[in-house]
RNA sequence: CGGGGUGUAGCGCAGUCGGCUAGCGCGCAGCGUUCGGGACGCUGAGGUCGGAGGUUCAAGUCCUCUCACCCCGACCA
């Protein structure tokens, strides 16, 4: 699916092994590691750097919905996980417990939190007593954990970054109101600050929140051809409500139940990234994430240059200082060992000032994604690079969106959709009967999922045939491999 | 948790039928020459051979147990 010259020998093509290529630029790219703990992480400075930068733009789109952070304990007692019960159904599985402490058995077994909404509900119920104290509206930053049964770097490990958003409201209308606003958030998180397209919809009832009413979420496809959930939003109706006796005073002098709602994106945000800008090289960070927007090479033969050089990339590092995020590579490897290296990690500009750019006054501009080169003057620089910035955050969005629309398959037979599954992958539509022993079988039958029903229907509703049970279609549903 | 695979220096690997002081490439350190697409020379540091137990005159090599990781399934942000 890429096609390129090739620089850098030793990583593995997209082509020939995809999971090996992602494993390897994790690796090499210095974002994580593997940690002595059986499916856990550790994120090292260059990947962690990415994530603040998520968590930055992130809460800020949070916090002018007027959502605000608050923290909650990691250990949520027993009790609590097991009052909603489909909540304790889907968990129950992969919970992790602490049963001693202080060298005494415990009383009561303590869940290290999956998700928060037990321990939230609790609080809810303590802070609403009357409709004017809704909506309340909460977000915490934090680490949860679910024991994975097979862990793979950023996308599924036992323990993972987070933000969980938690709000409570006077109805469902409202709660729903605030599910669809907070799913809205992520897609444009998503593809303004990513540069990651993704499909916006609603999951099946297979494969909603355990304790949800209703699950949204937004789909991105990779570019081997499998989908990537990456962000959720849940309606979770009354059910936690009732479950922890979250109820207020309405206006009409009623005692009622709020309902509640809950969403969420991690760090499983960072392996997209990877997987949908990536090419045979390394990574392509999208500049509005990038650690690094752009990196210096300096470039010299004889000590007299290297001191001008030097004095020149002095002078650029004090006129874009606070203008861009800017490393200079003073390392002694070679200049071409730099390229490798800055492209492997996906830095969105490389700045090129050798001993020709000093004596013109001007500096060499590279882009990471098609390695463009320009030639800018000093004087010009500080206008150019934010625009350059922007046109490759903008070149990266219309590549994915390109690819994810290449790669979208429609068919109405399924003879064709295990075709497509087997050999092209991508996102599959079709037309739908929501059935959810249907979905099963075709998960059994193909490893496809039932990825998102997309809010994008078409006009005037979806006429014919389910694809797969003759029955009579009532949407069109997007299927595909996932992670 | 089932099926398959791999564990030897930071990384990638070789190590034959059990045999003597465990090797190679990259990386790392020092010195010198280099530097506009992964430079080179010389010198050097670095190993409880994943762990435990066993067989043997002798174990990286054979046996048992165990742990971790990777790939394929079932579970998932």
């Amino acid at each position: 699916m890429v096609d390129e010259e090739r620089f850098v020998e030793d990583i593995t093509d997209q082509d020939d092994n995809f999971s090996q290529w992602y494993n390897q630029v994790v690796r090499k790219a210095e974002l994580a590691d593997y940690a002595p703990v059986r499916g856990c992480m550790i994120i090292r400075p260059y990947g962690y750097a990415i994530w603040e930068n998520i968590q930055r733009l992130m809460d800020a789109r949070f916090k002018e919905t007027g959502v605000l952070n608050a923290y909650f304990p990691m250990l949520i007692p027993r009790s609590f996980i097991e009052k909603e019960a489909e909540h304790i159904e889907g968990f129950a599985p992969e919970l992790a417990w602490v049963t001693r402490g202080g060298g005494a058995e415990l009383e009561e077994p303590l869940a290290v939190r999956p998700s928060s909404e037990t321990i939230i509900s609790y609080s809810f119920a303590r802070w609403i007593q009357s409709y004017r104290d809704l909506p309340i509206l909460i977000n915490q930053w934090n680490n949860v954990m679910r024991w994975e049964k097979r862990t793979i770097l950023f996308l599924r490990t036992a323990e993972f970054l987070w933000q969980e958003g938690h709000t409570a409201h006077r109805s469902i209308e409202d709660a729903e109101e605030r599910t669809r606003m907070m799913l809205e958030v992520y897609r444009a998180f998503a593809e303004e600050d990513a540069a990651m397209p993704v499909i916006m919809g609603r999951k099946s009832e297979n494969e909603k929140f355990a304790g949800a009413l209703r699950t949204y979420a937004i789909e991105a496809l990779m570019r081997d051809g499998k989908a990537l959930q990456a962000g959720t939003s849940h309606n979770l109706g009354t059910n936690f409500a009732k479950s922890f006796d979250i109820q207020y005073l309405d206006a009409d002098g009623q005692r009622k139940y709020c309902a509640t709602t809950s969403w969420g994106a991690s760090t499983r945000l960072i392996g997209g990234i990877i997987m949908v800008h990536g090419d045979n090289a390394g990574l392509i960070l999208p500049p509005r994430l990038a650690p690094y927007q752009v990196v210096i090479v300096p470039i010299w033969r004889k000590d007299a240059e290297k001191a001008v050089v030097l004095e020149m990339v002095e002078r650029i590092e004090k006129m874009l200082k606070g203008k861009v995020r800017l490393k200079v590579d003073l390392s002694e490897n070679t200049p071409g060992w730099k390229f490798n290296e800055w492209e492997l990690r996906g830095v969105p500009v490389r700045m090129e000032i050798g001993p020709r750019d000093v004596q013109n006054n001007s500096v060499l501009l590279v882009r990471r994604d098609n390695r463009a080169k320009e030639s800018v003057t000093i004087g010009a620089l500080e206008a150019r690079l934010p625009v350059l910035l922007e046109e490759v955050q903008q070149a990266l969005i219309q590549r994915a969106k390109a690819f994810q629309e290449q790669n979208t398959h429609y068919t109405e037979s399924y003879e064709e959709f295990k075709q497509i599954i087997a050999e092209k992958r991508g996102f599959v539509r079709v037309k739908w009967a929501e059935d959810t022993e249907a979905e099963l079988a075709i998960k059994e039958d193909t490893k496809a999922t039932l990825r998102v029903i997309p809010f994008d229907q078409p006009e005037g509703g979806v006429k014919g045939k389910c694809f797969y049970t003759g029955k009579p279609a009532t949407c069109e549903a997007i299927f595909a491999r996932a992670y």
